[in-house]
DNA sequence: ATGCATGAGTG
DNA sequence: ACTCATGCATA
């Protein structure tokens, strides 16, 4: 059975973190101020609509200072990971788990001349220096201070792809790929050239993601690691499980757009720096207790898999039908769905099959005009 | 590397 | 109640 454990976390009062400081070379030291970069950054696609502070009583955890002063106050963990990646780990054998790192990817883009079908496959692709690519197409910023990796580069970037311009559609929501075919679509308005900050395709991001990795490794630096100097760089702490979907290409295609300067900069950084001691902070963690996870049978897991194949979106009733016919919590097997569906909208699809030729399940829209996620 | 989980934002 | 971004905990 499953090892629902139904205990009780203690909420530990989430003390404020200090801010972390790096390394002495005074150089990328930066004490606080986050919080604002925060907003910042999401600012980007999620425009303040408006603001319901919904609040929702979840089970386990009850009380939570958050959404003050501080975001994210603790959750500092760092710490273990000191390690190269070497296990080839994998959890059931719910899908090909192995072949991440080099999936597949969605070809969309409306170039011409170019490879229409799916012959991405940029594994071994060419090999040209990364210098600077672009000379007004995108600004590939990265390696201004002199990069040096062999990596892949392609430089076959096309206009665009964008996702999220048009305004939030009642229940738009698939920009997962972000593929729209934008036909004749520039941001022109009379000026011949501007380089602005367009949106990477999904190429670029490949390719980014790439040599991010490789960089990363060649550094010597590990997953959380970058995770926490995302911090101290700009106030936006992630953690190793966030950098690590980032460089499987395992987020949403917006996601990964939003990751790829942050990360880009970090590059930069870590390329200056890379003689410098290294002083990691890590501070204990504390705080937050989570319910524990759930581990659920692959027997049962195959279940839900049938369940999902018949309605991705079950609804209430089914749902509490569906749990207790497999003797779970219901609100376990929510979540499992929540996330069965988030990855069937991720960049790299899982299994063997696309999620939907189109659309996703009965979210279709009633007029699509989405982007197809995967095609 | 990934499964299960939380919470903000949105409807 | 769902989506989406993220992460703790774990394989």
């Amino acid at each position: 059975m499953a090892t629902a454990a139904s205990n009780h976390y203690s909420v530990l009062t989430t003390a404020s973190s200090a801010p972390r400081q790096h390394s002495e070379s005074g150089s990328m030291q930066q004490a606080a101020v986050y919080r604002d970069a925060h907003t910042l950054l999401q600012n980007d696609y999620t425009l303040p609509g408006s603001g319901h502070p919904l609040s929702h009583a979840h089970q386990w955890i009850t009380a939570l200072s958050h959404g003050d002063g501080a975001p994210w106050p603790s959750s500092l963990l760092g710490e273990q990971d000191v390690k190269p990646i070497l296990q080839s780990d994998r959890e059931e054998l719910q899908n090909s788990a192995s072949l991440q790192q080099q999936q597949q990817r969605h070809p969309h883009l409306a170039h011409q001349a170019h490879h229409d079908a799916r012959a991405w496959r940029t594994s071994t692709a060419s090999t040209h220096i990364p210098g600077m690519a672009t000379s007004d197409g995108q600004s590939l910023v990265y390696s201004q201070s002199g990069f040096g990796m062999g990596g892949p580069e392609q430089m076959h970037h096309h206009s665009l792809q964008e996702e999220d311009h048009h305004s939030h559609s009642p229940h738009l929501s698939e920009h997962g790929g972000g593929v729209q075919s934008s036909l004749s679509h520039h941001q022109h308005g009379g000026h011949p050239e501007h380089s602005d900050e367009d949106t990477p395709t999904s190429d670029d991001l490949e390719q980014f993601a790439k040599q991010f990795k490789q960089r990363r490794i060649k550094l010597g630096f590990t997953q959380a690691d970058v995770g926490l100097a995302l911090g101290t760089l700009y106030g936006n702490v992630f953690s190793q499980t966030t950098i690590c979907r980032f460089e499987a290409l395992q987020l949403s295609f917006k996601n990964m757009c939003k990751l790829k300067p942050l990360l880009n900069k970090w590059l930069e950084e870590a390329d200056s720096t890379s003689g410098s001691p290294t002083s990691l902070d890590k501070i204990a963690a504390q705080g937050r207790k989570r319910k524990k996870r759930t581990s659920i049978e692959v027997g049962i897991k195959g279940a839900l898999e049938s369940h999902f194949l018949k309605s991705p979106k079950p609804g209430g009733a089914e749902i509490t039908s569906i749990a207790d016919s497999l003797q779970l919590e219901k609100e376990v097997v929510r979540v499992w769905f929540c996330n069965r569906r988030q990855k069937e909208k991720r960049m790299t699809p899982i299994g063997g099959q696309l999620p939907g030729t189109e659309d996703m399940y009965g979210d279709t829209p009633p007029h699509h005009g989405a982007q197809t996620p995967v095609q």
